[in-house]
Formats: C-alpha cells, structure tokens, sequence
DNA sequence: CATCGATGTTGAG
DNA sequence: TCAACCTCGATGG
C-alpha cells in the first residue's frame, strides 16, 4: 500500500475535488452495492487521512473508511485540481516533463501535471483535465479525448463523481460506511500521525509507548498502534537514518533516539506529501536528486539494495525478514 | 503470455 | 504462522 504520504495526498485530493459537492456514488464492480446505495446523492463534507486509512465525511454524519492495503489504488478524473503550494514549495519537485506527462516514478503519479495541452498555460492551481492514478504505483494514463466520465475500467469497487471529476476506488482492504464513533474507534487505536498531530506530546506518545517494548524497533515502526503511516520502505530508511540496529528493542533504545525516529518521520513524512515520492535520501546535489527521481533504486539508502554496497560505508547490504516483510539494513553503520 | 512479487492488514488455525 | 485479498508492473520464456 502507499504509506502514509500516500494517503494524505489522497485526503488532499478530495478536499480539492470533492468537499462541498454532491456526488453519485456507486459500485460498478457491485461488492459496495449496499454502501454505495446509503452514500449516493449525498455530499462530501469532509476528507483526512489518519496513517495510512483514509475517511470520507458525507451528510448525516456518515464516514467512508478506506485502506487501499497491498495494492489499493484511487484512479481521478476529469477536472482534478493542482496544488499550488506543492509547485511553489520547491523548483524541482513537482515538476512535468517537456510532453506534459507524469514524471515517471515508481510512486504515484503526481497530479501537478498538464495532460492537456489546450490547458497547458492555465495558472497553477487551475482544475486541468486530466486522468490520475494515486497509489505506489505509476500506472498508464489513458486518453483524455474520451467522454465524462469514462467507463469504469476492471474492477472498480467505488465510484464517486460530480459533475466535473470522478474517483474510482480498486483494490482496497477496507471499504465501509460507519459512524463517527466508528471513525473515533479506528483512530484511537492508531498511534500519532505526525501530519495530523504535530504536537510534542504526540511525539512523546510514540516514544512512550515504543519505550515500553520488549519487541525489536524495526518491528515497533512498522506497527500502526505504536505510529501510524509508516511502512517497509520508511521503516528501513528510518533505522538507517539513524543508524540504530533494527533488532534493538524499544526498551533499549534511547528515549532521545526514538524523539530522533519522530523528528525524522515527521520530516519524511512532510517530503513525501509534498513531492508524492518517497525520497529519503537528503542533500543530494542536482545530478544526484535527478538520479534519485528517475530510480527508485537511487532514491534510497538501504531499501531494495540487498547484496549492494552501503552507500556510507561500503559494507554489502544485508536483507532478512522482519515481520513477515523484507527488512534492508546494513550491519555496520546500524549498530 | 504466464508467473511473480509488492510500499498491508485481517483472520483462520 | 500463513493464506487470503484479487491489482498490476516487472520479469522471463
């Protein structure tokens, strides 16, 4: 599943596109035929992200809960607005290239993109055609000459549209409609999201609840009652990052060590949302940064590269299984 | 074209 | 502990 930079852009999404309309709501895949029948023609009134679960606030106090889990994905089309604060945030992120299509990466497309060539010189932030897939993976975008809104294609177990946009949900884990003390008891069950919470205390509450483990750290990360959006990738950048042993338990890991881990989720977590990648790797000279964006397999410091050279030390990079998941970790330099 | 594996979680055994 | 979920790009023949 996409971590939890994922989703937030997701949520961002749809407070963009679709907070303040009316939407149809249906199932063409029909496995949410119920729960599309209660949401139809009702208005979105609300959208965040808490980790990597996403809710949907609808009229009468009714939530749509999704996880897109392993490979969920949200497909957007028609009008999808732009964020300018992602263009402005930085000249090198967010960036399309000279045909106008996504920057290709191994996320997800970025919807800062021009499909659209009569649009092309509309002001940033103007709604642009265009058709986007938001998940881990890039996907083909289909042509834009076709009709609004397009047949739903393959399994499509939600679709939302208003009169401008539409969003089609595949692949998820979880999908229901619930209450708000539904949505209240999925998030007290999560630890902080430092997006959502950026307070200290937050990060005092993951540090207090990691410290009292007796269970390895690369484990602690990865567990969404201990901090919520994190997942194989960021656990494995986050332990090298800072250099800790992903077998030390949480017990033994300095309190100002695990304030460290929330600091530097905190900021990869905000570099993910802004440029849609998770990029892990910081102060990278432009050759490097061109590098990093064009291959996942340069964007990171350990994740995927079993077998290769530590890129600090040079001590060849060790890959075993933690929690079931393949944990990247190099045996010198995170001791 | 068939098979594999993935940035995740749940629930059966 | 492991299969299921049931998508789809990457990989290999």
């Amino acid at each position: 599943m996409p971590e939890g930079h994922s989703v937030h852009r997701i949520a961002r999404q749809f407070r963009q596109n679709f907070v303040g309309h009316r939407v149809a709501v249906s199932s063409p895949q029909g496995r949410f035929a119920e729960g599309a029948s209660v949401l139809d023609g009702r208005t979105v009134t609300d959208a965040k992200a808490v980790g990597k679960q996403m809710f949907l606030e609808f009229d009468d106090g009714l939530w749509l809960r999704v996880h897109l889990g392993l490979y969920g994905a949200w497909d957007f089309a028609g009008d999808i607005h732009s964020d300018p604060t992602i263009a402005a945030s930085n000249g090198r992120m967010g960036q399309t290239n000279q045909r106008g299509t996504v920057v290709d990466g191994d996320d997800e497309a970025d919807p800062i993109l021009d499909l659209d060539g009569e649009n092309s010189l509309h002001s940033i932030g103007a709604p642009r055609r265009a058709r986007v897939r938001m998940s881990e993976q890039s996907s083909p975008l289909a042509e834009l000459d076709e009709r609004f809104p397009p047949e739903p294609v393959g399994q499509v177990r939600v679709r939302l549209l208003t009169d401008t946009t539409v969003a089609d949900l595949r692949g998820p884990t979880a999908c229901e409609v619930i209450d708000s003390a539904g949505v209240q008891a999925v998030i007290d069950r999560l630890g902080p999201d430092p997006l959502l919470d950026p307070s200290a205390e937050a990060g005092e509450r993951f540090v207090s609840r990691a410290h009292r483990k007796g269970s390895p750290i690369g484990l602690l990360l990865m567990d969404q009652q201990i901090v919520s959006g994190i997942g194989n990738v960021y656990r494995a950048e986050l332990l090298f990052r800072a250099r800790l042993d992903p077998h030390r338990t949480g017990k033994t890991v300095p309190e100002e060590t695990l304030r460290e881990l929330w600091a530097d989720w905190t900021r990869l977590l905000a570099i993910g949302v802004e440029t849609g990648q998770m990029m892990t790797m910081d102060d990278l000279s432009p050759a490097d940064y061109r590098l990093a964006m064009a291959n996942r397999a340069d964007r990171h410091w350990v994740y995927k590269r079993e077998g290769l050279p530590c890129r600090v030390c040079g001590t060849n990079i060790l890959l075993e299984e933690m929690g079931a998941r393949k944990l990247y970790w190099c045996p010198n330099c995170q001791r």
